[in-house]
DNA sequence: AAACCTAACAACCGCATCTAG
DNA sequence: ACTAGATGCGGTTGTTAGGTT
């Protein structure tokens, strides 16, 4: 009891995320959503939204095979993977490309939604708190105590985590320091408000010093809603549009990548809540960047062929454009990489055997399954 | 410039609670 | 009803950036 199970696997890292992992996290999770977090780290291989739903297997490197036709229709996020990630494309004699990707994280599934609660979710409010928010807190705490997931749930966009950061960093400090003039403020309170809102004096003094309004009792109704209807949170567009802070800008670029391929409501816990967690494709309509017009993802999605291609909403002349461009990928992948070997043999070392591929002191790739269905 | 201090915040740990079998 | 695994939550620690001496 106590440590999760998933933490107890050898190879978990520990400590800061890097921008990639926090890339696979967010990748995973506006595509799949989150209902079991012990199977995301697994399950969040870098390219497995675009690709196919299958299981990914205990090791570092995944090796997937793809008819061409469905090469060239991920080729710009192909191109993408293998100048960031180091992932190899390699066409093989039969004409079929063996497209190696990163596997999962080597995170514990507590970890992962540790951070995607208090740091990647979209609707994060980031930046000092304000002064509305720094009495609402103080409110809340007077009722609550240390309730922080409570304390959270009545600031949109704020994290326990934070709140409590916040609180015990600087609220703790002010508190500690009340002016001389508090004694004398206090006794403007009602009588019975410290055993209403359960208030220290010296938070009572903080109280007097911000102004606060704790004259005023909050209604209980007000502070404890009981409306359960209400979303855990709202994605804003807005902000996302709107692009006002650094991080908003990285991350708004996953989110246009992710709503092409996700417009579904996402079930945000077991209350069987379901939010609209992204905008509608609608919301980007002045995106027309023509690498994000990746196919749509199905549970049933398996490797993508000329048929999974027509679903892609390319008309019928993309096939015959993706072929007319062979040429080009096969020039591009000898140009890029001629110290390449074309693997030329998958089919046949492939299904369960370790495999080592040619020159690849950057990848060191084993191979431990491929999808079975190729 | 280096050492030290401090605030802010990210992440971990352990316990409580929930849930599916 | 019981149990094991999964998740949620609060306390705590670790890390880092910025300021000060």
């Amino acid at each position: 009891m106590g440590h999760h199970s998933c933490c107890n696997q050898q190879k978990v890292k520990r400590g800061l995320w890097s921008p990639e992992e926090d890339e696979k996290l967010i990748r995973y999770i506006t595509t799949h959503g989150y209902g079991c977090w012990s199977e995301v780290p697994e399950k969040a291989g870098l390219f497995d939204l675009y690709l196919c739903n299958i299981p990914f297997p205990d090791a570092k490197y995944i090796l997937y095979e793809f008819t061409l036709l469905a090469v060239l229709c991920m080729l710009d996020k192909l191109h993408e993977a293998f100048f960031q990630y180091d992932n190899v494309l390699v066409p093989n004699q039969k004409g079929r490309f063996v497209v190696m990707l990163e596997a999962g994280l080597q995170r514990c599934g507590k970890s992962c939604r540790l951070r995607w609660i208090n740091y990647l979710r979209p609707d994060i409010r980031r930046g000092r708190f304000t002064a509305e928010e720094e009495k609402l807190i103080i409110s809340l705490h007077g009722a609550v105590g240390n309730r922080w997931a409570h304390i959270a749930s009545h600031l949109p966009g704020r994290t326990d985590n934070e709140i409590k950061n916040y609180w015990n960093s600087w609220i703790k400090k002010k508190i500690r320091k009340p002016s001389t003039s508090a004694t004398t403020r206090i006794t403007t309170l009602p009588n019975d408000h410290p055993s209403q809102f359960g208030y220290s004096s010296s938070q009572q003094d903080f109280l007097n010093n911000q102004d606060f309004a704790v004259k005023q009792q909050v209604p209980q109704d007000a502070i404890f809603s009981t409306n359960t209807s209400s979303p855990l949170f709202m994605f804003d567009t807005g902000s996302i549009e709107g692009s006002n802070g650094d991080n908003t800008i990285g991350r708004t670029e996953f989110l246009h990548e992710s709503t092409e391929l996700n417009t579904d409501t996402w079930q945000v816990n077991s209350h069987q809540q379901q939010v609209e967690a992204f905008p509608s494709q609608a919301s980007f309509t002045n995106n027309t960047d023509s690498s994000y017009n990746l196919p749509p993802l199905t549970d049933s999605m398996g490797p993508m062929d000329a048929h999974s291609c027509n679903n892609m909403n390319m008309e019928g002349e993309l096939g015959l454009e993706c072929f007319q461009r062979q040429d080009l990928i096969n020039e591009w992948v000898e140009t890029q990489y001629p110290s390449y070997l074309f693997w030329d043999s998958a089919d046949a070392t492939l299904g369960g055997e370790e495999i080592n591929v040619p020159n690849s002191s950057n990848i060191g790739a084993i191979i431990s399954s491929y999808p079975s269905s190729l």
